[in-house]
DNA sequence: GCTTGACAACTACCATACCAGTTGCCAGAC
DNA sequence: GTCTGGCAACTGGTATGGTAGTTGTCAAGC
């Protein structure tokens, strides 16, 4: 039941990825959630095998575990993997910047200025992060690397799913402040301020997750012991 | 025929995918190949289905291009995309050098003069390129960011399409002068002059890139139109 | 009460069959 | 000779059936 509308032009397999990758990002399957090509294939009133390969890219982007014969779970949160994403992001997106200190112009200093108005005016919360995404597109896409932009948005996917846990608490303001500066640094045509903000910007996460994972642990994988599950296979 | 003995203990999609990216990879299947589900899946006697996994996580990687009900074709080789893809591994591994290098105790110091020593030593091409993946693994995983060595190696997969096809004029001595220079600056503790060593030695892609690219333009993409295949769809 | 082994109920994986859309060829009309 | 329409031969996408492997349960034996 409960055909989630499933009638667009595009592919079912690709619809799946949408609907599946929005269920899990948004938290509406959490952590350790059980899936079933079968269960899920007869939910939607499609067969096994666009279900599958649905499953079989998320699980490329790390927001579902594949074990054969056995089950495809949703899987818990990894703090330490969480922080080496975060990781890849900051490299990224800190040359990007640098590049678009010292090549943008006048024309795309008035963008960044439009999006910053625009993520001030949000009234919704889905708005707030969609300005969020237009700004650090923008900025790649700006300097001719669209590719890169590509790269982040599938490594974003797993930090997202973090921050929409403290959706509550979203801090809008200070997330304001740090685009304000790299923008600053960018209009300025300082790369190293700008870097230096856009760095500082990433690692605001590194300042909520330990509570985070504190205050829900049922989310997150223990990483007490020396290594993941006792498995003695 | 010519079943290319697919028969470990792996799931056959898994093989399959790595049979065919070698194949892509080393330049066995050149741009503008065309490939077909079922052709293939005749060819190794298997089933469609893997076949059909396979192709869609090579067209993940950028190994394939998948048109619906026209054809599977080995992209040609795009030298704005090469530049793209080489950009966002510069930027990782930059992040990567410079933690090496304020991070690095001697017994990583030891670890990375042996992967020198055994680079200098290498007789094959193959074994050659095994120590220099060795040694940019080793920096990632030394620093606990094996994650992002993953996304550089599956980046990597484009770039070494390139590489397979200079495999004659390879540039060992040069190679090995800029793992020296890197090491070097690790050695040295020096984050700056680690990364500008990192960044010298993946930019070299650069240099070659044009004169290949005329050498052999049947491999490559045109794009000296305003952009792409003037479909009129 | 506790352990153990067989069976039933799952799972994902693979094979096969069918379907819809695209392409290219070729015969017929002009 | 050129153009056009339709059919045949592909393509990838989807549906379904069957298989091997894992897990949990429950009854039989100690």
């Amino acid at each position: 039941m409960a055909i989630s509308r499933l009638d667009d032009g595009k592919p079912i397999n690709t619809q799946l990825i949408v609907l599946l990758r929005n269920r899990i990002v948004q938290g509406e399957l959490l952590p350790g959630a059980k899936l079933s090509e079968a269960k899920i294939a007869a939910d939607l009133g499609v067969s096994r095998q666009p279900v599958r390969e649905a499953f079989i890219k998320l699980a490329d982007e790390g927001l579902l575990e594949i074990r054969p014969q056995r089950a495809t779970v949703v899987p818990k949160i990894s703090v330490p993997r969480v922080m080496e994403v975060r990781f890849v992001r900051e490299a990224i997106e800190a040359d990007i910047v640098r590049l678009a200190a010292t090549r943008f112009g006048r024309a795309e200093h008035g963008e960044l200025a439009r999006i910053i108005a625009a993520q001030e005016g949000a009234d919704s919360v889905e708005e707030f992060i969609a300005e969020d995404d237009r700004l650090h597109r923008f900025l790649a896409e700006g300097v001719g690397q669209g590719y890169a932009w590509g790269v982040v948005e599938s490594l974003k996917l797993q930090l997202d799913r973090v921050r929409f846990l403290t959706v509550r608490q979203f801090p809008k303001q200070s997330i304001l402040d740090h685009h304000r500066a790299i923008v600053a640094g960018v209009v300025a045509g300082n790369p190293d301020r700008a870097e230096q903000a856009m760095r500082a910007h990433l690692n605001a996460i590194n300042d909520d997750l330990p509570e985070i994972a504190k205050s829900m642990p049922e989310l997150f994988e223990d990483h007490v012991g020396a290594g993941g599950q006792p498995d003695l296979a």
